[in-house]
DNA sequence: TCAAAATATGGAGACTGTCTCCACTTGTCA
DNA sequence: TGACAAGTGGAGACAGTCTCCATATTTTGA
């Protein structure tokens, strides 16, 4: 699956030149007006060349996203380290929001394409699947939280909201809804 | 916008037979193997025919959607005026679910083309998002729900249900979404 | 009832983006 | 440094989308 054959070094720049290139036109949210094979030549190499590395728009975006998750799961490990875990979920959720908030386009592109090809996305989200079960499953055994609805159900919820995009009062519904989400979540009494 | 000039008997004819059929296609969940052309075909028009009402895949699920819309603000309506606003929101949202789970190809369907093209099937929510805002208001008036959250923030949450399709334990999940929604829902004391 | 005018039809073919293939280039290893 | 492996790029095959218009159907009004 994960077994990385060592790449020759050209192809390793071209890789790392597409994926950079990528996460640039992501951000801008020009990614669905550019043609493929534009693309590829925008970021300096041929349309082989980026078939090769990149079968096709969502392989292309599973690599981006995998950097994006990552840093979420640092995130994630560090405040988990520093604050209780009721805060610590409270700040991470929060947080999440700004992030995406910050890389609008970003986020719209990797929503999109992740609602038409979700299962190839959906293996990279498996690490920030793990790191907010954690933060929740802490805080359930500190106490704070209910034990009786799964992690699965925040990650439904953080899936909506970057899924919600476009709507009009998008920033203030969105923290809303981690509003109603904590409160739900506090245990009972 | 909605200024609907009378078509030609046949053309009627022929529009409610796409619509009719894309409605069965999208239960199948296979709309998106199709060639557009033979969508035209299968309902048994010219492609010409197809493009003259319907110029994208998306003005297509646009009709659809519409009835769907439709009959989901019907059963608020029915809800509203039978039972206890409280008890009305929730048993919506959990009906929601329901149905959602019932045609789940439809609501796939539905969510993937809302992802590509936002904005073509935000006018055809406008009924639910006030069908839903109306619930929550009502519910408010009688005290049993927070007046400090936008009813935006639910429909947020039921377009993060609605979009997370794929999701293993779905159906377990929604409705530890909806009892999450609920509890924080509720005013405070 | 029956032209004439208005409206709608269907499918051939132009168009446009995707993706493959392979002759050639570049990197690696001994 | 030579030989082999790995990678490149872009021309062209291919597939789906959409337009155009000669033909067919419906409506109008005399």
């Amino acid at each position: 699956m994960t077994a990385d054959k060592p790449l020759r070094a050209d192809a390793r720049r071209n890789r790392d030149v597409l994926v950079a290139k990528a996460r640039e036109i992501f951000d801008t949210g020009e990614f669905f007006d550019l043609r493929f094979d534009d693309f590829a030549l925008l970021a300096g190499v041929g349309t082989g060349t980026l078939y090769r590395h990149f079968p096709t728009r969502e392989a292309l975006a599973e690599a981006v996203y995998h950097g994006e998750v990552a840093a979420l799961c640092d995130r994630a490990r560090e405040l988990r380290a520093t604050l209780p875990a009721a805060e610590a979920l409270a700040t991470f959720l929060r947080g999440m929001v700004d992030h995406i908030d910050a890389h609008e386009g970003l986020a719209r592109t990797l929503a999109t394409l992740m609602a038409e090809r979700s299962g190839d996305l959906a293996e990279g989200s498996q690490a920030l699947e793990q790191a907010v079960a954690d933060l929740v499953a802490a805080a359930v055994r500190e106490g704070s939280v209910r034990d009786d609805v799964d992690s699965g159900a925040v990650m439904m919820v953080l899936h909506g909201i970057g899924a919600a995009h476009d709507r009009p009062h998008w920033r203030a519904e969105a923290d809303d809804v981690i509003t109603l989400l904590l409160d739900g979540l506090r245990r009972p009494q």
